[in-house]
DNA sequence: AAGAAATAGGTTGCGCACAATTTAATTCGC
DNA sequence: GCGAATTAAATTGTGCGCAACCTATTTCTT
C-alpha cells in the first residue's frame, strides 16, 4: 500500500529529476554557447560533425535520436550562420550529406573551452561523471527498448 | 593531454545523456498520457495541484523550476480542456491562483496507473530508483547555483 | 502621501521535438 | 521491366522552454 504509492511517486519523481536536470543544463549552456551563436542542439549536431563530415540526415538523426522533423530546420539554421553544406548524394538521392564549411570547422577552435566551463559547475569527479553517464544511457536504451514493443508489455 | 581530452569529451556525453535520456522520457510518458490528453508537462503541473490545491502560478513555477512564460500558455490549456480554473487573488490582485475542477481531480484517478507502467520500463529497483533521483537532483541543484553566479567562477 | 522600486503575471518571438503527412527516389517482387 | 513497397527528407501543426519586454499591482522610502 504505502509502499506502492511511493514507488509510483519515485517514478514520477525519476522522470521530473531527468527533465528538470537537462533544462538546467540547456540553460548552463545556452550562456556558453551563447558567444558562439549556437544553440545546445546546434552544438551537439556540430560534436557529431567534427567527430565524422559528411554524415547523411539520417546518420546524424540515428547518432542524437532526432528525426527530420526536428534536423531539417536545425541544419537550415546550421546553413544559413554558414557552417554547414547540404548537398544531395548524386549516387542516392534521397539523401542529403552535411558537409562542413571552413567556418563550421573554425568553431570548433572556438567551442574547445566549453565542456570544460560544464564540468566546472558538475562538481563530481570524471570517474563519477562516467559512471552517471553510462547509467543513465542504459536506462535510456531500456526505455527505447520499451517503445518499440506494443502497448502493453 | 589524452585525460583532458577524455574528460572534456566525458562533459558533453553526460549532458547529452541527460537530454537524449529526458526525450525519452518525454516520449513514453507521451503514450501513456495520450489517452487522457494530457502532455507531460500538463502533468507534471496536475501532480503538484494534486498535491496541493490553490498555487498561485508563481508558486507552481518554483517547484517546476518554470517561468510565466512557459505556465501561462499551458495554464490556459488546461482551463481550456476544463481542468483547472485560473482566477485572481481578492488579496493581492497581481498573484493569480490555479484550482481544480471537478474534471481535474477526476483525472487523478485516471492517471494513477501511468507511474506504475513508466516504472516497468526503468528496469531497476525502487532503491536504485531513489538513488539515482538523489543523485540528478543533487547535480541540478550545482547547475542552478553554477547559473546564479556572475560568468566565470 | 507621492514617487521609486519590486513583484506577479502576461506577451512576443525564436528554436526545438515530434506526430502525421507528403514528395521524390530507390529497391523489391514477379 | 514495371508496379508496389520501402526509404530519405521535407512539410505542417501543436506544445513546450525561455529570453526579453510589457502591464498592473503592491511595497518601500522618505
Amino acid at each position: 500500500m504505502t509502499t506502492d504509492l511511493t514507488n509510483l511517486a519515485l517514478d514520477n519523481q525519476l522522470c521530473f529529476a531527468f527533465y528538470s536536470v537537462s533544462h538546467a543544463f540547456n540553460r548552463a549552456y545556452r550562456r556558453l554557447l551563447e558567444p558562439l551563436g549556437l544553440t545546445y542542439p546546434q552544438y551537439v549536431v556540430l560534436l557529431v560533425l567534427w567527430e565524422q563530415d559528411e554524415l547523411t540526415v539520417k546518420e546524424i538523426g540515428e547518432r542524437l535520436f532526432l528525426d527530420s522533423g526536428t534536423l531539417t530546420p536545425l541544419l537550415k539554421r546550421l546553413e544559413g550562420a554558414g557552417h554547414i553544406r547540404r548537398t544531395r548524394d548524386r549516387k542516392d538521392e534521397r539523401q542529403v550529406r552535411i558537409h562542413l564549411t571552413e567556418s563550421g570547422r573554425a568553431l570548433r577552435e572556438r567551442a574547445k573551452e566549453v565542456p570544460f566551463q560544464v564540468g566546472c559547475m558538475l562538481g563530481m569527479s570524471a570517474d563519477e561523471a562516467r559512471a552517471l553517464t553510462q547509467e543513465v544511457a542504459k536506462l535510456r536504451g531500456r526505455l527505447h527498448d520499451s517503445a518499440s514493443l506494443p502497448p502493453d508489455p
